[in-house]
DNA sequence: CTGAAAGCGCTAACAG
DNA sequence: CTGTTAGCGCTTTCAG
């Protein structure tokens, strides 16, 4: 613990490295950022200097000299939701060896919250920003049109792009839902969501739901929506109240599979035929359907393969070869599991 | 989209804003951070001017002139495993009007990754440092005890600190189930957990576990480790597997509530007497325990307090006043639920 | 209340 | 291969 090296207690420089082992502060800042040719020995004493006294070098100062930042601002709704440390871990995997770091903020859903962590995670001069959604504020929209950087929407590709999108349609996914449904002779359908009006995801689904069964001339029969608290509690005790209000209902679709999974155990436990008698779909694709007693039919969001084209696009790794301005729409893929019975044939 | 405003493709300076509205660049700087006397018409055509221009101002360059930077280093083992966003939830929440702001790393349980992080991370000179834990490589050590700043590690108190430390006693709350486990009248009991050698919190829960065992001559007659997968379907398979191996064994304890759900689940199905035949513990008070069919016994591991408590300390809003070498055990507390029998009595 | 000068610690761009 | 000279965009400090 107690160290005899001289060591001040705050931030060395480069010319103390300098002064440490007898070489010009330039030739320490090369042989520190491996940039240009140094002899192997002074290469050596620069290290072993360096080493000894402890050196962390200063980006701050780094950055504003050589007007570059190796940091990708990702903004990101929640982290509450698996959801999103799941694209991270696409975000994160990709910038492994591009030098580049992600540095994340939270938005809670909502627009003004985002421009404020915007404004604040721009003031560090990222070389890019990921964001999840099409929907932001004027002035977020003005500050990443001005900010000279790739931008990636994510998530999302309902609406008009500020540069390059990354995402699913989350209509279409709703959508296909709803044909689904109706395929395997479903009629009677229920659902299930959280109160977020600033969801935007979650409510362009619910609108390519009903868009779906209005095709065939049918509405949704009842909805259920809530707020806050444990996601599969709360599944569950909507489930509850949904069916006591309308038992005849003969499918229900929730927003998101936690609730579903919530949903899943109610209906089980309560004897309920699944999915004979009641069909049920969530929505993400979650890891945490696997451990259930049935696995839930839901749609994977594809979250880790967004992640990671996402962040090929800011490293300029796009296979596209493109400078920005990119499309990527992903196909969600609809898993029927166990909870929703085959489709009708003939 | 296309904007008439002369905005250059990147970086606005104070110059420019300076220019735009008559004012030197010192009084501008003055207005936008909002510091010493200025002129209420000065401030107004000030901020007029950067706003219209959409100056964003250059933290790099602010932080290199003023020795000061805004920003907490969180290091976290990972952000799959829900407790930790908890933490981050905690240490945001207390961040909130302290003009500080955390920057989360993640190690994935890599002493060596750690380093790697907190090292790049360091090189931002941040205000702060909160990390998981208290094993880290003997470099990181050094870098922490150099850096002149605030450091807290948390979530364990079992070891030697750096600096200050938050977090709960995992010996400790490893005995207590055992105590409670023991009390409860359990005698031929199972352990399962996760292969994760360097999860030392998770280690030493078993170790304070074992030792409560042993204090009454009992000691664990079967274990089994997962790797990898939905945690939730693991705890369904290691308990189907540990109890087709050893049918006579009347308690379960998990190394986190996760599998201890799967482990429910599966007990319920299998048709188990929980907790008259079989009784079950896991460990964190994970809000997905809410939803299920019964609730499963654990522990609280404090997440919340320990992000809050810790980013406090970081702040210097710490109720003690100390500045650093600051040591807080947070107690967590037995949650019985529905899994574990009442104790006998007598 | 406002401005001018002098760096913060590093790197780009040139010389040797 | 190595060193010198200017800044990067802002804030500190000190004069008005």
């Amino acid at each position: 613990m107690t160290d005899d090296s001289p060591v001040p207690p705050r931030g060395l420089t480069l010319r103390d490295v300098s002064e440490a082992c007898g070489v010009s502060e330039m030739t320490v800042s090369r042989v520190l950022r491996d940039r240009g040719d140094v002899s192997p020995a002074t290469r050596a004493r620069v290290l072993e200097a360096a080493k000894r006294l402890g050196y962390v070098p200063n980006k701050i100062a780094g950055a504003l000299a050589s007007q570059r930042v190796n940091l990708v601002t990702v903004i990101i709704p929640s982290l509450s939701n698996m959801v999103f440390p799941e694209v991270l871990g696409g975000i994160s995997a990709a910038l492994e060896d591009t030098g580049l770091q992600p540095v994340v903020g939270v938005s809670h859903y909502a627009a003004e919250r985002e421009e404020a962590v915007l404004y604040e995670m721009l003031s560090w001069r990222p070389s890019g920003v990921i964001l999840a959604g099409l929907e932001h504020t004027q002035a977020s929209r003005r500050m990443l049109e001005n900010a000279g950087i790739p931008v990636v929407e994510i998530m999302d590709v309902d609406g008009e792009a500020i540069d390059s999108v990354v995402g699913i349609s989350h209509q279409r996914a709703g959508r296909e839902m709803a044909d689904a449904i109706v395929a395997a002779g479903y009629r009677r359908i229920g659902f299930l969501g959280s109160k977020m009006p600033h969801d935007h995801r979650a409510r362009k689904r619910l609108e390519g739901f009903r868009e779906g069964l209005a095709r065939v001339g049918i509405e949704i029969a009842a909805t259920e929506f809530y707020s806050g608290g444990s996601a599969l509690a709360k599944g569950r005790q909507m489930t509850e109240a949904i069916l006591a209000r309308d038992p005849d209902l003969d499918f229900l679709y929730f927003s998101n599979d936690m609730i579903g999974a919530g949903g899943l155990l109610h209906c089980l436990e309560a004897g309920h035929d699944v999915p004979g008698g009641i069909g049920l779909a969530g929505f993400n694709g979650l890891e945490i359907l696997e451990g259930m007693p049935r696995r839930l039919a839901t749609m994977d969001a594809c979250r880790r393969e967004i992640g990671e084209r996402a962040a090929r696009i800011v490293a300029g790794r796009s296979p596209s070869g493109l400078i920005g301005g990119e499309r990527v729409e992903l196909a969600p893929v609809l898993q029927p599991g166990d909870t929703i019975r085959p489709a009708r044939t003939g």
